[in-house]
DNA sequence: GTCTATACAAAGATAGAC
DNA sequence: GTCTATCTTTGTATAGAC
């Protein structure tokens, strides 16, 4: 770009700060953060900020809308090769947990967190952040009904609640995994996902539903309690 | 109490701040609470509170242990009565859900919230807390696996699994319920914990598991059975 | 549209009196 | 142990030059 126009550089800052505030938030926090910070970050000053944005709030909202499109995107993506739900909530789970491979990595989950957050106190995110939220829900439970109509097999709720149900899983064990990996391993996510469909768990296989019980671990060497 | 000792008034001290802690981290977030907020909350002043913790991380992680107690007790109280598993679970997720009964009531999964996005960028915070979730997730499992003992059944997974699924779930219903109530009916979650562990889903409505189910992308309003 | 400089407010933290 | 008073740092936000 020898020759950046007006435009393009408008442009340009607004991506950079809005960057800069994914990585910033997610790293630190939203009020952890200042203005400053951001400013620096983006290569640009405070100034530059207030005018694009009107402040730290006004980024953060900035954020949310991107946040938004990249997420439809990429679970577009992942859908849309509708494999088995196996692989499938395989693939989900590792974009839920990979440590820091791309830019929203690791950082993934801490933003996601930092942003509900912010929306369970400020309705004026939680709003937009609400909305974001059923559509992951209806794309991720319309996908496995396609695939359940495509295969004959049934899910025992609706799209929408089935993609409430996968969600939650994908999202509580993440939060759990993120303090004690080893607690939860993939494994046991993607069975726990197939169980909860109804699918058999720990088989990925052609097995019909109920023909036998899961994998009944039977390593019952706890301490007993009584 | 008509003279409080010196130890009685350093206790209770300590005890109204950190209750104070409780509620505003929860309500507001930690950084965007001042140290001045918390003391006059506590009905104290921002000396004490220095001298006390000696500071606000240090108020912090006084707090961390005692919701480690806390916790621990209510989990406890709650798994003590070792109904069918259906009723137990109706009565984490109101006990995950409910709106403001008590101290903890609503601001419960913001505390929680908050605490797990703090442990998850210190250290010094991540890892009490990894060991609190693991403490939870060791009674919800052994608590489980005690039931399906008593009766004769069996868990798909070891007692530690079994609780890091139950815990995943609740929290991450828990985190959508709180921006969108109507996307996670309380039945949704309680069937579909029993669906994950095996038990047969659908066992509050004697209606069979795949009664009625609206098709993908139908706009019907789907069959609410209660 | 962006930068420099700065006014203004707020928060963290401490010293010393009681 | 607790309070009052205060010091220092940090952050928000804006005004005006380029």
């Amino acid at each position: 770009m020898p020759r950046p126009t007006q435009a393009q550089r408008k442009s340009e800052t607004r991506t950079r700060l809005i960057d800069a505030a994914a990585e910033l938030f997610a790293q630190k926090g939203f009020h952890a953060v200042s203005a400053e910070a951001l400013a620096d970050a983006a290569g640009r000053t405070t100034g530059a900020l207030y005018s694009h944005f009107g402040g730290k709030e006004g980024l953060l909202l900035a954020l949310l809308d991107v946040w938004k499109e990249r997420t439809a995107e990429r679970l577009a993506g992942e859908l849309h090769q509708v494999a088995d739900p196996g692989a499938h909530f395989e693939v989900m789970w590792r974009s839920v947990t990979r440590p820091a491979d791309d830019d929203r990595g690791d950082s993934w989950l801490l933003l996601e967190t930092e942003l509900w957050l912010y929306g369970a106190r400020d309705p004026l995110v939680g709003a937009p952040l609400a909305r974001r939220y059923t559509e992951i829900r209806a794309q991720l439970g319309e996908g496995l009904a396609d695939w359940a109509e495509a295969t004959g097999s049934t899910l025992p709720y609706p799209p929408e609640e089935t993609g409430a149900l996968v969600l939650g899983v994908l999202l509580g064990c993440a939060l759990q995994h993120r303090l004690e990996p080893a607690a939860v391993p993939e494994e046991l996510v993607v069975n726990g996902l197939s169980g909860l469909l109804g699918l058999t768990p720990g088989r990925k296989t052609d097995r019909p539903r109920k023909a036998d019980r899961p994998r009944k671990a039977d390593p019952r060497r706890k301490a007993d309690p009584s």
